[in-house]
DNA sequence: AATTACGACAACCGCCTCTCA
DNA sequence: TTGAGAGGCGGTTGTCGTAAT
């Protein structure tokens, strides 16, 4: 038998997230936070994908209190900094930038501050003393200019929060659920895979208007926490549900508790 | 206008670490 | 103590949009 990947990639979804795909996701996490672990999710919530694929678009994209878009000159040379202090260590340089992936920080420096970083290292063929000053915001001269915010613990990314600011992302495609279920009135299936337009990174930047609940950044440890070896303890953990549990369970579910999610959402979430 | 090059970023891959039975 | 399963992480690839030619 050959490597056993997490997920029979025959039978897993794989490539861009729909938006349908999106909601179901957010849905389900803020629905049952604490509760079960990411590779049972994907069956439980009726996605056709792997759990690590779920893990990964959660963390890297829907979670709330993420920032996405263009980093700032400070953040630049954090990183910078940061990356000649420990290297590669992505995750750790990502958790002194609140609201920043490990995926996003990493994705920034190979796209752009590997060549300034490479210039700065670079032995250049003019005198030592040109070069150094020539570059930008190279990493060891810049560090001193910095004010970063070092002395907080590196949970940061985990606990962050931007003050209520935050473009939840989750906020919007969780109210587009509940609107696909309330379009759907019945039989209808949320994963309509007529529903191909895969425009499936709307803007970031657009907070739903009247989402406006002081809903508090989620930690990633908060949901599924201790979930190894644990089966997602949730009302859906039914044997016999396990093999149909699709959207529209999931959908029935939801409806069922519409008041309680909308309408109570922070005493859901946190 | 068509083609090419490049930047940006989402997503996947596979290995490593950790936890628990 | 150990093996299996799940999460974490860094590297890499694929895709799309845009600037340059």
């Amino acid at each position: 038998m050959g490597r056993s990947s997490c997920c029979d990639r025959r039978s897993v979804k794989r490539g861009a997230w729909s938006r349908e795909e999106d909601a179901i996701l957010t849905g389900f996490v803020k629905r049952f936070a604490n509760a079960g672990n990411w590779m049972t999710l994907p069956h439980k919530a009726g996605l056709n994908r792997c759990g690590k694929s779920c893990r990964l678009r959660w963390l890297n994209y829907l979670r709330p209190a993420l920032r996405h878009g263009r980093f700032t000159d400070e953040e630049d040379s954090l990183i910078l900094s940061l990356y000649g202090d420990i290297g590669s260590k992505w995750s750790v340089i990502a958790a002194k930038l609140p609201g920043r992936t490990d995926n996003d920080v990493k994705n920034h420096w190979n796209t752009k501050l590997k060549k300034r970083h490479l210039l700065a290292m670079a032995p250049s063929p003019t005198p030592p003393t040109a070069a150094t000053d020539s570059s930008s915001a190279s990493d060891a001269d810049e560090s001193p200019l910095l004010p970063p915010p070092l002395d907080e613990p590196a949970l940061a990314l985990a606990t962050v929060d931007d003050g209520g600011e935050l473009t939840h992302r989750s906020e919007e495609l969780y109210a587009e659920l509940m609107g696909l279920i309330q379009q759907q009135p019945t039989t209808g299936d949320v994963r309509s895979p007529s529903s191909s337009s895969l425009s499936s990174t709307p803007t970031a930047g657009a907070s739903s208007a009247g989402v406006s609940t002081a809903t508090s950044p989620v930690d990633d440890k908060e949901f599924l926490p201790e979930s190894r070896g644990s089966s997602m303890v949730v009302e859906l953990d039914d044997p016999c549900a396990a093999h149909a549990f699709g959207a529209t369970s999931f959908q029935d579910l939801l409806a069922s508790s519409y008041d309680e999610i909308i309408g109570k959402e922070g005493l859901l979430y946190y």
